[in-house]
DNA sequence: CCCCTTCGTTGGAACGTTCCAATAATTATG
DNA sequence: CATAATTATTGGAACGTTCCAACGAAGGGG
């Protein structure tokens, strides 16, 4: 009948015992007679006790919690990297806290702050846009894994990422092995992931002698920069797209079509990532796939690790990314313009 | 030099304040002289001092902060739907904790458990697989609002839904309006919100004087199901499919597609939800869009009104889902079979 | 029968904050 | 100039938990 929730003091009175003891009883100990146990555990059932997180957090000086920072809960990439994270750290006992910084620097940075405030363990950065001496500030109060950018290096901090320069080659070595030589890759813009995609593309290009089919389009990760770049690519009269992510594969698709070309009997399109909309049956877009939801699980394994010894050297893992041919992709010319 | 992270009684050290002064300075309280107010200020920046939320939360009997669940993350209309929760909510000093139920209900049950461990002051649950009894417990312990799902009833609970039905009305005149009879509709299956968009179906229908043509394939909210729902229905030889959701509508037109039937030109499509991802250039789907954003705002809204006001009456709002043209939809027959 | 273990149990302190009542310092009032 | 009123500041208690040192009650060996 009081208002507020039953505390363990509640639990006690009601089992006949000291608060100590329910609290022992309630982690399990083995130094609990049966009989005490039994009637701690009805009374907490029967009141309806629920442990105060911030009290234990409090006392024990540990908040059992994780921060897990998303760059953009809607770009679908992430939240299949979440998948993986979520589920290793739940089978830890680990709480995650969750927040996304809408693609803006300050507020993430605010947020990272709050969850400070909750006395988060470690911190998961899935993605992110602080600048590095942020980052540098951040991992050193708390254990920090990047996941999916491995440019800034911070001492103790772990990356998981997979080889975007060889994921970029994949894509390459699959549109040549079909006849095509004049393949123009969409760059996703100025960033570190973005770059490396490009240089595996110019690399790949290079090893098949193609070097002077090589040509990059600047563009961004989104819909509408793929589409616009895709236009401006077309001038170049390619048979295949080599394109910075799969959602902005899926605007440059857009573009071909909308230039009454089809894809893939005219131009052929690869994408990037491998999220689970672009195996839906209207999309069916070929792409490098990462295993990203490997990679969120990597990261938290590493987090978990780290948080055991904290002192161990920052490691860097590389997960690998593997093509899947859907049908976006054909051999060249197959369509006679 | 200390290990771990200073306290207020740092603060008060270094200012030459008692820790009450610090408190109250740090809360913005008026009555702090300039002189210890600024003093204070300084110290703890020089210490980098950060608030324990768990001591705070602790003291006060509040925790300032509201649990949100999402059925599922990887569904766009939830990460839409959230984004109007945060604003809403931050605006307000509020914190978040975010779950994912990923689609199954003992899971959510434990996630909202361990939110409450958190002493969340509120909860919003954007769609739920809760059963009405565990649903019913929960709203009594936690103020709590439904976005959605506005089937189960609860005292206290306020929910706020668009009005499916009046939607797939929409959906349905628009289909008319463009010459179309034969109009299937692709239901998302046994759920209530699918229930009421096949209901308005039938309506709009009937009001057309259509109910000869009307015709319901049994399907579900995912592409796949929607791939499936959309082969049988092209037995029947529509020229429209009213399908339940966006997703589903995309299933859908590959199913038209890989028939060898055009959409528009053959075949038009609508789907329901307004996620971004249907505006996207390669897509491009006409669809009757819910107000995703505002949606979250107005749950925030309500939930944060509960708070002030716990005895205040359930509130159950609805908004106004409207019809975005593109072009998946188009006049009957532009192309003959 | 007394002492020593062992087992089960307990009260008190601590965690970092807020809030209240009480005090100290300052200013206004007669 | 004393006293009242106001303003600033303070110490202590409280929040719900965990942990530790200490306790009482059994049981076993001498």
């Amino acid at each position: 009948m009081s208002a507020s929730r039953p505390t363990i003091l509640d639990v006690a009175a009601r089992a006949g015992v000291s608060k100590s003891l329910v609290s022992l009883a309630l982690s399990g100990s083995p130094k609990v007679s049966e009989k005490s146990r039994k009637r701690i555990l009805r009374a907490s059932n029967e009141l309806g006790y629920r442990p105060n997180a911030a009290a234990r957090s409090l006392a024990i000086q540990k908040s059992r919690t994780l921060g897990v920072l998303v760059l953009d809960l809607h770009n679908p990439v992430f939240a299949e990297i979440l998948d993986g994270v979520q589920t290793e750290v739940r089978q830890h006992g680990f709480t995650t806290m969750l927040i996304s910084g809408g693609d803006d620097p300050a507020l993430e940075r605010a947020e990272i702050d709050t969850l400070q405030q909750f006395q988060i363990e470690g911190l998961i950065l899935i993605s992110h846009r602080l600048a590095p001496a942020v980052l540098r500030e951040i991992a050193e109060e708390v254990p920090t894994v990047t996941v999916t950018r491995d440019d800034i290096h911070v001492p103790r901090m772990d990356m998981v990422c997979n080889d975007d320069v060889a994921g970029a080659r994949l894509a390459v070595d699959h549109l040549v092995s079909l006849g095509h030589r004049r393949i123009v890759c969409l760059s996703g813009g100025d960033n570190p992931v973005s770059h490396s995609r490009a240089q595996g593309y110019s690399e790949a290009m290079a090893d098949h002698g193609l070097s002077d089919y090589a040509q990059i389009v600047s563009g961004g990760l989104s819909d509408t920069a793929g589409y616009s770049a895709g236009t401006r690519a077309l001038e170049l009269s390619p048979t295949a797209l080599c394109v910075a992510n799969d959602i902005g594969a899926m605007g440059a698709i857009a573009a071909v079509e909308e230039a009454g070309l089809d894809v893939p009997g005219d131009v052929s399109v690869i994408g990037y990532d491998g999220i689970r909309l672009a195996g839906l049956r209207s999309v069916n877009l070929t792409t490098v796939a990462q295993p990203l939801g490997e990679l969120g699980r990597l990261a938290a394994q590493r987090l978990l690790e780290r948080l055991e010894d904290p002192t161990r050297d920052a490691q860097h893992d590389q997960v690998a990314s593997k093509l899947i041919v859907r049908g976006t992709t054909g051999p060249v010319g197959s369509t006679t313009p």
